[in-house]
DNA sequence: ATTTTATATAGCAATATTGCAATATAAATT
DNA sequence: AATTTATATTGCAATATTGCTATATAAAAT
């Protein structure tokens, strides 16, 4: 079907499985290292970083953005786009909570 | 194209999305949890966890072991299924080096 | 006013993903 | 040996994703 089934899963599972989706690409990963690197806005410096054509990366930028991880303001005839602070902690938070879950004794 | 360039991009860039790929879905992300949870190995408990058929969950099962999260072993006719403990602490130890980087002040 | 610069959107083709039913496979039970 | 149980694989249909080119849009510079 290509469709995911969302019933029968908590909030938490979808949306853990939503960023990490948005995060599922080379190109978005190397967008969002990039923004918290450099620690300021860009318009699109990206198109020297990425071997993606202009529009491509546009459509990246708007994946990373409807999720919340990154945010975006116009400059002009530019824009500006940044890491959301307070949305990075919180995904940090969520993911953390999974990710130091230990797991016991290997037992396969 | 629906096909993902891998050119341009650090190995490292490569693997983290490939990783948050398998955990971008709702079915893969309770799976992890479960296993995580019940810190025991399963064989399709799952059936009665997700509401999934059970070819469904197998092929989810097959794309966690293939990047190593998850192990199986044949336990007569069924199998057992659990964390792989260590490739759990370098998954841990990747995504973290991302997530834990601080976005610096808003600018946009 | 026209051109340039920066970005977004539409439209398309190729490939990937998801999910199911049907079928294989193989051990366990009867 | 036949049946049951547990799992994997195949084959299919529907939808999603990726990436491009071409085109819009709109501010800036000339």
């Amino acid at each position: 079907m290509g469709l995911t089934k969302t019933e029968g899963y908590s909030s938490t599972q979808i949306e853990l499985a939503t960023i990490a989706k948005v995060l599922g690409h080379p190109a978005r990963i190397a967008i969002v290292q990039h923004l918290l690197k450099i620690n300021a806005c860009i318009g699109n410096d990206l198109l020297d970083f990425l071997p993606l054509s202009q529009p491509t990366i546009s459509r990246h930028l708007a994946e990373l953005k409807k999720v919340g991880i990154i945010q975006g303001t116009i400059e002009g005839s530019s824009m500006n786009y940044c890491i959301n602070a307070q949305r990075w902690g919180e995904i940090r938070q969520m993911l953390g909570e999974l990710l130091n879950l230990e797991p016991g004794a290997q037992c396969c």
